[in-house]
DNA sequence: TGATGATTTGAACACTGTCAAGTTTAGTGA
DNA sequence: TCACTAAACTTGACAGTGTTCAAATCATCA
């Protein structure tokens, strides 16, 4: 139980924003140690703050946690969108590019970051019910790009029913499964394949 | 901070069988608890042993949720295989329902203890590389049915190849999708058809 | 019986989250 | 300029945590 002191020494009293501080510092200690392990006076300390300061701004340590989940939900879906713009256009070939590649942005995102990725699905941030996370901006993302494959021709109408749900779950538990060392690395490409076929989206040779 | 007393007082010195004494009460906290939140000691004071006894079975707590990982995998092969046998046969039928229970067996599993899922696919057992997890009992299972689906002609052998992958990550990701409330209950029926379709297993109406 | 080796304990250490009460400060209105 | 106030932060404490290690206990076999 070693733990690396970082004590960082302020000038006012005040620190000014505390609240985004602390978030973002949480954050790249969960990057290191993972999401359980995090410890809130490591934080405090790193920021050169009383251990309790956070409390001003969260009741207890897991709504911290929970505040950095919702804080990544959004993230993940600006870097998706970013990504997307890679491929523009309504072409059949950019479409289905961007189809993949909302897969690729999710798993290298994880392979990156899979503490982070842990934090996000693995029950430190639980979710209201009833509201489920369909308005979710990555599911936003992901339903347009659904709709935009059916009306470029390359998907038939009759799979997109099942696009939603087949697509993320099997690109999410792929992920999931291979950041957790369950699947090797190259088991990805292979899903997307599988998705693919599975979606009916026609494949010309490359 | 609140913790429940439950102090057991044993009447001899030495235990019997601590350390599988140990795992199976660490289960039980973690499926109040979760795994995160599990204290070593509270399963030693449920015990009526001291805080210090488990290190002469494990090196620390670390391993020893690593223990109760490896011990659910097979527990969940097993039940799964149990639950297998209520479809016999190499009718096309009971194949397909073989097929279904399998994801249905993985999905209540982990929706009547989704602590323990957690725990298994959450990043606190982490896989020795190389090896995958390909192995498993549970992967076999999988394979075997896959096999015979295409052995009853209901599901076409060009397909095949990506029988597994799509299969278990659509399946895994569907479930924990669930379980931390991002998607619906409703959705994993949903995912069977999906994937029953996007492997080619032919409906007759029912 | 005595000795040996496997188990378990006790006490200590350095940590942790949390809270009530106190202290500092920035910003206001007079 | 000054007092006042509300917000921001600290102090000090409490209970609970993982972990270590010498000492105590027990079961077993020579």
């Amino acid at each position: 139980m070693f733990m690396s002191v970082a004590k960082v020494v302020r000038n006012s009293y005040h620190h000014g924003n505390l609240k985004s501080a602390l978030i973002s510092s949480a954050i790249k200690l969960i990057r290191k140690n993972g999401p359980y392990n995090l410890s809130l006076r490591e934080v405090s300390s790193e920021l050169g703050v009383s251990p309790s300061a956070a409390y001003h701004y969260f009741p207890d340590k897991e709504s911290l946690v929970h505040g950095i989940g919702e804080y990544l939900f959004t993230e993940l879906a600006v870097l998706t969108e970013k990504s997307l713009e890679k491929f523009p256009g309504k072409s059949a070939r950019a479409t289905k590019l961007r189809f993949r590649e909302i897969g690729r942005a999710y798993f290298n995102w994880a392979r990156k970051e899979p503490n982070l990725f842990r934090l996000m699905f693995g029950g430190f941030c639980s979710i209201d019910r009833e509201k489920s996370h369909i308005d979710d901006a990555s599911f936003k993302i992901l339903e347009k790009t659904l709709d935009e494959l059916v009306a470029c021709g390359v998907m038939p109408s009759n799979l997109r029913p099942f696009g939603e749900i087949m697509a993320w779950s099997s690109v999410h538990g792929a992920v999931n499964l291979i950041i957790e060392g369950h699947l090797p690395e190259s088991s990805f490409e292979e899903l997307l394949d599988g998705l693919e076929l599975a979606l009916g989206v026609k494949h010309e040779r490359s």
